[in-house]
DNA sequence: GTAAAAGGAATGAACGTTCATTCCTTTTTG
DNA sequence: CAAAAAGGAATGAACGTTCATTCCTTTTAC
């Protein structure tokens, strides 16, 4: 049996609670308990609330990067590539509810804001697949030329509220539905 | 001078904060202060703050909407009908920054949640102008042939990530950024 | 090898703060 | 003057955080 590491269970605890209830519907006491923790031994693992929010954050976020890029096809067009990032991303979300509904939560907070303030007005020195591939497509004018702001929203946009019309149960996405989704996002920024 | 309306001063000092800090940024005093009210008035005109919450959320959707539908052209063609809500949409959002931030803040809270709930599940009686387009759209083939809440998706996923974008300063929309952002969500959904 | 001591991780009751709401007083209205 | 409206201090519940104490593991002493 493996030691049941405090921290993980910790951070567990708090991703099932906050994705399902919010940062305000998640008290440190409560995460304590789900955790089967001491309130005040979070605090040996986490500065205070907000730390372990924004660790929580990058944790899940690494998670889904580093799935996202398995079996990325480098190598074909900009459209594959497009599609292929599309579908990958639609069936983690909806595989990991959980971290798809923590991730809108961290976005959609002063967290997120300034979080993507950084990544879009800052200097963003990590390598973006994404930046890439639209930087690619504009300039390879097999997509619109339009800011890249506006691509993501084109993309994004709607993957982001079908992942969230799915996990609500608003609809039922099937692996047709998910290709003809990522189809439909590629006619919105193909040229 | 008209008399200070109490209950709209309320109000106001409620979309303020609620748009620019959020819910649980938000406290009735602070609320009381801004309206120039004190903090028991607000309970003459709310029975609680969840309730002068959603009222708000429904006089800041009625005005929206009424917006929307002037000058809707009833007689044009699906496209130009889709082009122009895409398009008058937003410009309601960027010229009402604090009705947009209100609207996602409401959306992205439990309230939110069940509001659409019961407008996507329930039996909605309401003319809603945005369902009727989109079946006629597939109807008549002119959209593509994908689930109601799938074309919306695609229609307003972008739309309203290219909104806060706007309004965080990410981008700066003009009328020829608006009028191609609406043209990319149409080539999303027509078929 | 066993017992004592030390170290530090874990605990949860207690604290101070914040907030929505209530309640009683004061002001306004008719 | 009576009734309604407004005001804001008081209230109590909920929360994040702290800290004195307990518990358990590791080290030391003999």
């Amino acid at each position: 049996m493996t030691k049941p590491d405090k921290r993980e269970e910790i951070v567990c605890a708090a991703l099932e609670l906050i994705a399902e209830h919010g940062f305000h519907g998640a008290p440190m006491a409560i995460i304590a308990e789900r955790a089967g923790v001491g309130a005040g031994t979070i605090y040996r693992y986490f500065e205070n609330k907000d730390e372990l929010i924004s660790q929580l954050y990058r944790e899940v976020e690494k998670k889904m990067v580093d799935d996202l890029l398995v079996g990325y096809p480098m190598e074909k067009t900009i459209r594959e590539r497009f599609l292929h990032l599309g579908t990958v991303l639609l069936r983690y979300f909806i595989s990991h509810p959980l971290d798809f509904r923590y991730l809108e939560q961290f976005h959609n907070s002063p967290y997120g804001v300034e979080y993507r303030r950084d990544r879009i007005l800052g200097k963003n020195e990590e390598l973006d697949i994404f930046r890439d591939l639209f930087e690619e497509g504009v300039s390879s004018r097999v997509m619109k030329d339009l800011p890249l702001v506006i691509l993501f929203a084109l993309s994004f946009g709607p993957l982001l509220a079908v992942a969230r019309d799915h996990i609500l149960g608003f609809i039922t996405l099937d692996d047709e539905l998910i290709a003809r989704t990522g189809e439909a996002c590629w006619d919105g920024v193909k040229q």
